[in-house]
DNA sequence: CAATTTACCTACCAGTTGGTAGAATGGCTG
DNA sequence: CAGCCATTCTACCAACTGGTAGGTAAATTG
């Protein structure tokens, strides 16, 4: 694995949990066995790095979901499909999920670029949304804001293990099967026609 | 207005919106136009600082929610209830519901002190909603995990802004009203007995 | 083989960080 | 008035921040 891409992942895990901020380049390189310099040497600057990591997190993202939303049928199992993907994500890199939340904390133009590029699978998932409503597979309602609370929903369960804790929801292997299986109940009984 | 308090309110805001780590002692003291060491005589470090923001915090939020939950009857107007005063709080004070976030990227030993200091409130809501699942009012599911999933989807829609514009959902105050009608609909499906 | 590029390093710097020491101010009480 | 206490300040400091300058060894290339 090359220099560059272990980077990419050290900066991924700390910028995704720690926080853009609060991860010192020093830090990353020590956990990497290399200096700061080296860092700099593939990264112009921090900017640059967190650049780098939130283009490659959003392509890897974005490419996981079309293949979702490709894979599974018209209504709910198109989106138990997204959703058990997002969880294998999530599960598999943790900080994946954290990168996304991270970004409405740095300036605007951050949080603009990655609408930019969001935008195509947004709008093709509202699409989706829309027409299985239409058909009636799914209960009526905006699909912008069923697609924002499901985002708020699954992003949320798989980046506040505070709360997860502080609720008593057991955490574990066992426990995320759990979870997945309680998220996928909560989440059709909410997108059900009644 | 007590200098302490002014210290607190600034603080809330910093830490709930740019971070704990992002916010400097002089930016704060900047802001409230005063310097570093006078917040410092009244706290004598930034963590005590946090520990009081914190504090105050999880105390006026369990003002409200306890008092939100007595007021609802059972079923689903109580848990609307509780919505509608977490929405109130966060629309006077944005900061309130990211400080919650916040608390994930600190360490083990605030999450565990939140936990704790959450803990009769959490437990009452469970038991709330067992006795009105058992009463057929709501859905039958893991209490734990339904008080969870709908604090991720509210707190997510509330602490997420940049998901929000990203998937189109507009803002503004006509945008909130219609957020929480949207989100009301969304969490009520997903309590919903089929 | 000479020249250049790649990949990583040491040394250093200016600015910022949280925090300490101690003085000036002003109100209150004896 | 004298003494005390609360409040806020100036002056510093050591540690750390992102970043620059420049060197070195090995690999690649002409």
């Amino acid at each position: 694995m090359s220099t560059r891409d272990r980077i990419l992942d050290a900066a991924l895990a700390s910028f995704g949990t720690r926080g853009f901020e609060s991860t010192s380049l020093d830090d990353l390189a020590a956990e990497l066995g290399i200096r700061k310099q080296s860092i700099l040497y593939y990264f112009a600057s921090k900017d640059v790095l967190l650049g780098a990591v939130v283009d490659r997190t959003i392509a890897e993202l974005g490419g996981v979901l079309e293949a979702a939303l490709l894979r599974g049928e018209r209504g709910w199992p198109r989106i138990e499909e997204v959703v058990r993907a997002v969880f294998r994500l999530a599960s598999r890199q943790p900080a994946f999920l954290g990168l996304l939340r991270e970004v409405n904390r740095m300036g605007p133009d951050v949080a603009d670029e990655m609408a930019t590029r969001m935008g195509s699978l947004v709008s093709r998932a509202v699409h989706f949304l829309a027409a299985d409503m239409k058909a009636g597979l799914l209960r009526q309602a905006d699909p912008r804001f069923v697609l924002f609370f499901v985002y708020s929903t699954v992003v949320g369960t798989a980046t506040d293990p505070a709360a997860r804790t502080a609720m008593g929801v057991p955490g574990g292997i066992a426990g995320l099967r759990q979870l997945r299986r309680e998220l996928l109940g909560f989440l059709r009984a909410a997108l059900a026609v009644k």
